[in-house]
DNA sequence: TGAATTGTTGAACAACTGTTCAACTGTTCA
DNA sequence: TGAACAGTTGAACAGTTGTTCAACAATTCA
């Protein structure tokens, strides 16, 4: 286990962040079985595109999605496997909380 | 890949909210070196014992960190394995993001 | 006992954050 | 061209959150 800076620190709270919130969390979970446009997301997780635009542009500065055009739609894709990692041990957490109890 | 329910969605979302801020992602690195008292704690981030303490409260209540009473010392360390790998992916996700850049 | 130390608690304040709304850009197609 | 659709943006508002402060509880030890 490498040393960490207080930089890294802040880093991985931001990171962190982006996961704390019900809406993105659902974002990136409805983004698990593949790409799909801001429309889809919005009808999905019954909200407005807006909101879901608000948070898509936080996930894909954080380097947690990505995007291509395709005529009108813009297509959003995971844009690396941490972020399924990160979920999926997260599930583990939680699970194996309730078990204990 | 189980299928998951809201309800999992949200308190998947309560979990990394906590590791979503600077000072209890310092308290958990901290931990990641053996337990150590609210005390030690409180000296290493430079903060007072209370900031402290109601951190380590919310940290314990979603089973993060469990707790021993010592004298007049409480000894904090992390409850599990999963702590430590969430820090550990993410910490990659940080360095590779850096990488392609 | 009582003073000193460690830690917890709840209220209050300031700072931050997510959603909504309205206005806007970009693309398609008739 | 211009209407229709998809998506983005910035301002504003309400709700949430982290820290501080003062008071309190628990333990030790002289």
């Amino acid at each position: 286990m490498e040393k960490q800076t207080a930089e890294e620190y802040l880093e991985l709270a931001e990171l962190f962040k982006l996961f704390g919130d019900g809406t993105r969390i659902r974002i990136l979970s409805a983004l698990r079985s593949g790409e799909k446009c801001v429309c889809d997301i919005a009808d999905e997780l019954d909200m407005n595109k807006s909101a879901i635009s608000h948070q898509l542009k936080s996930l894909k500065m954080a380097n947690m999605v990505k995007s291509r055009r395709d005529g009108q739609n813009i297509y959003y894709s995971l844009s690396d496997a941490h972020v399924q990692s990160i979920i999926n041990i997260g599930l583990e957490h939680i699970r194996e909380g309730k078990e204990e109890r």
